[in-house]
DNA sequence: TGCTTGCTTGGAGTGCACTCCAAGGTTCTA
DNA sequence: TAGAACCTTGGAGTGCACTCCAAGCAAGCA
């Protein structure tokens, strides 16, 4: 219901924070700390251990630092890191796309350019994506107000 | 980019159309026509001819009309059944709960109540979708602006 | 009439994103 | 020091939404 009022700014094809300083994602965390076991991972961002393992597994996670005796700690960049890749996943991003910028990443600032068109490529996707659910609103209110005792007959529902 | 130029009505909890009439989903089809085969109706809708059996098969698209050697003949209603399934499938609203609603329709007018009851709730999940993109629209923006060349320095990537 | 293209079926296969398992080592609390 | 709770691994399993297959019948046309 937050939907028109969480952004009141329009920008139509140029972008630029004109008027708000976006943060960057990230979870609540306790101040002060940097090393988390992956249960107290687990409880900030509410992704399972299992996928938490995955992630590294297949290259989304890489370098999460070990204890001596190879159990993982995560630190606070991971965790900003998750909070990034959790907003990505609700893009509807495959993770294998994530996985790519990832790579980019890790190769360092050489990748900044190809790290941008990414995420505009991302950008226009989203767009997209909130267009289409706009336009599936004026259906739904449609139907509704049919079922709600409005006139006009609905094809089949 | 026409996200907030769309839908300029700004409605809070109550709804009612207030200022246009929206219309119902469809897809484009020739005039005066309502014997399709599975081909037409492949290429009016963009989906498969396999997926169209296999919703078929799962309930999702009950009643198709048969020609006498048993091919499967569509109507302009399936056409209109077919949009609107396209449209609650791109909330994300599982296969599983479009049978769900198929079924009520299946059960006749009694069912009016339930059928809204489920609109409405998928127009809940709808409004929260693009609250998500919103925001993520926001982070994304923020990353695009640093890689431009921007201040803050982001998290990890 | 023959040929090509299209349609039918049940059942098996695919790809994605997890999700779980067994067997064993680690850390914490009493 | 014992027991409970937590962590490790590779590999196998799950659920969803398709997607494909083989074998055979149907339709349109030269």
């Amino acid at each position: 219901m937050t939907v028109m009022e969480t952004t009141p700014r329009s920008r139509a094809a140029t972008r630029k924070p004109d008027n708000c300083a976006s943060a960057p994602p990230s979870y609540p965390r306790p101040e002060g700390q940097d090393h988390y076991s992956i249960s107290e991972v687990v409880a900030l961002t509410g992704l399972t251990a299992h996928t938490l393992r995955w992630y590294e597994r297949i290259g989304l996670m890489p370098d999460v630092d070990r204890s001596h005796t190879g159990q993982r700690r995560y630190s606070n960049r991971d965790l900003d890191w998750l909070a990034l890749v959790g907003k990505l996943r609700l893009t509807g991003m495959p993770v294998a796309d994530m996985v790519r910028y990832a790579e980019l990443v890790r190769r360092g600032e050489q990748t900044f350019d190809e790290r941008r068109e990414l995420l505009e490529a991302t950008r226009r996707d989203v767009l997209n994506r909130v267009a289409e659910l706009q336009d599936t609103l004026a259906v739904l209110d449609y139907k509704i107000d049919f079922y709600a005792g409005a006139r006009p007959t609905p094809e089949r529902a």
